[in-house]
DNA sequence: GTGAAAGCGCTAACAC
DNA sequence: GTGTTAGCGCTTTCAC
């Protein structure tokens, strides 16, 4: 049986409101009052019981994460960011996973009801700007991540995919680059971090006065590793002539560095890639993989702080749209090929 | 402002009592009755208070996983064993990191106080046996993971550390391999997954009759790719030959790969390379990565089951311990070297 | 089958 | 500076 407020006050011999104020740090308690409720405290070792202080103050102090699944690399990063933003705001994060289909995503989102967080972080991998009224039906201030919504009814943090798939892209060109396959399109996607990630691909084509070859598109599923170890034995049988490959995350790119190794491309001489996230892994794969740093990390303190603002209710200005800066990090399979 | 039960026992003309009954599936209440309660429901998108319910009830259907770090693949693939298990059970996971040193661990144990879950799972990472009172100090049923603190005050789920590692290391043996390095000991460590596999490795080569030649035995920092890159680095720059690697994770084995493969050394012709936990990567790699799955998700399972018995108090039985089979998968970074 | 009412542990308005 | 007290929304005992 745990010790309550009303214990403490009694074994201290003072009201339950002193114990109150102590605990809330409430600055105007004698000093003797504070040691004597202090050390009551520590004898009884009492904890303040969170479920009563929720009910009573509206606050749960938790924040729920909404994410496809936490095995993959990306949202395991992602999720390690959000928690350390959270955490300095004296959150904690309950994650919920909804897997890579339409159907549970919906599922879930319908399903958690009034979870008893004070806000929603979610990290929209199947919906449309169609389903706002889903996202609108939830029952706490949401913070929307990844590009599949814009204009919804929440704010929204998102990267720069377009800008930069098309610096990714333009890299491999100013290498010398000009059959460069995009790895993780889906065939007539035109929203999501997969559409947007092409239409920059496309974008640095033109640019260039390259010409676009649509069987240099190669569908990547679920963008998992075993999808672009997959998609790229499926493009190596087909025997296009190709000599580098803009992969629209870093697992798919890793997953394709290993079959088009297995072939017997040399990377980046015969193949140059690039991918998309900055995973820790990629500084140690063979070769070290460059790829776009999307700003994971800042992705996740503004939406934080913007969820923050929101909770606090201090601020129901306009919804808003932040795009955080991204950084292309070239390392060993694009490089030694400038000017070939 | 949302609707209490208040609001719709109103709506629905009965009591709140009976509005409670339908919500809890309390078999005795009209159909009528409940078909009147469930439109009110309806209508007023009516969610319970779960703070609410948990003051009056004592739970909170929320259990914690502490763990290191969730980026580490191998976390990031435990929690979500634990996040399925446990939802089968109606509950949530809260997720809370501690980092890599036993200061961090140590302020995270005794500082979470009781963080209202019912309770804890959490993977030991550097304390052992003396520090039980810390352990028996948390404020909620804790069943412990890993492998530095048996005999403790609480149930205990683990792996087959030494029979695993002995296994790897005598499938290398068995390959014609008499020179094996054991990465990611740590000098001196008895307890642990560390000084529990290297135990195993001892035991294998001393089955064999080969000699222990200590110059072999890597230390391997915290068990990351860089740690696993650089202590096969600093080892290369000594010469000492050697043809094989029982790593003591996969990520290290990975780390090593990488570097073995940049001096030039071929895998597994040259190096036979094998690791620990089966992650979903070592399917991926260049070679693709000879492990021992040691049953990561019935550990999750065995371990939500075990903590959900405690916590129902139904079973106040002797501590257990529970240890789960292992299994040998090998892959290409052992194979087509039999004999040599 | 349904209703009235107590109380889980806390916070905060208000009184002293 | 400190004490009293109402009430957050729910479950549950006990009447009816």
């Amino acid at each position: 049986m745990p010790a309550t407020l009303h214990d403490v006050s009694r074994l201290a011999g003072v009201s339950i409101k002193t114990v109150s104020n102590v605990i809330n740090d409430y600055p105007y308690v004698s000093d003797s009052t504070r040691a004597k409720v202090l050390a009551a405290i520590s004898e009884l070792d009492y904890t303040p019981n969170l479920s009563a202080r929720s009910l009573r103050s509206g606050r749960t102090n938790v924040i729920s994460l909404l994410i496809p699944e936490l095995r993959s690399a990306y949202f395991a990063e992602l999720a390690d960011s959000v928690m350390r933003a959270a955490s300095k705001r004296g959150l904690s994060v309950l994650i919920e996973q909804f897997g890579n289909d339409r159907e549970s995503e919906l599922s879930v989102l319908r399903n958690r009801r009034g979870r008893s967080v004070d806000g929603i972080l979610y990290s929209v991998l199947t919906l449309e700007e169609s389903d706002r009224d889903v996202i609108a039906g939830l029952k706490a201030p949401t913070v929307l991540l990844g590009d599949r919504i814009f204009n919804g009814p929440t704010d929204h943090v998102t990267m720069q995919n377009a800008e930069g798939a098309r610096a990714a892209t333009s890299l491999l060109l100013e290498h010398g680059r000009r059959r460069i396959v995009a790895l993780g399109s889906h065939p007539g996607e035109v929203v999501g971090s997969g559409g947007l990630r092409l239409a920059g691909y496309r974008e640095a084509l033109d640019a260039a006065g390259v010409d676009v070859d649509e069987r240099l598109m190669v569908p990547g599923g679920t963008w998992h590793r075993a999808d672009g170890a997959q998609a790229m034995r499926e493009f190596l049988s087909r025997d296009i002539p190709f000599d580098g490959i803009v992969a629209f995350n870093d697992t798919l790119a890793l997953g394709a560095l290993r079959v088009v190794q297995e072939r017997g491309l040399r990377v980046p001489e015969d193949v140059a890639i690039i991918g998309f996230d900055d995973l820790d892994e990629t500084n140690y794969s063979t070769p070290t993989l460059s790829t776009i740093d999307a700003g994971r990390d800042a992705i996740a303190q503004r939406a934080v702080e913007l969820l923050v603002r929101r909770i606090e209710g201090a601020d129901s200005s306009e919804v808003e749209e932040v795009a955080v800066p991204f950084r292309i990090i070239e390392r060993e399979s694009t490089s030694l090929t400038r000017g070939v």
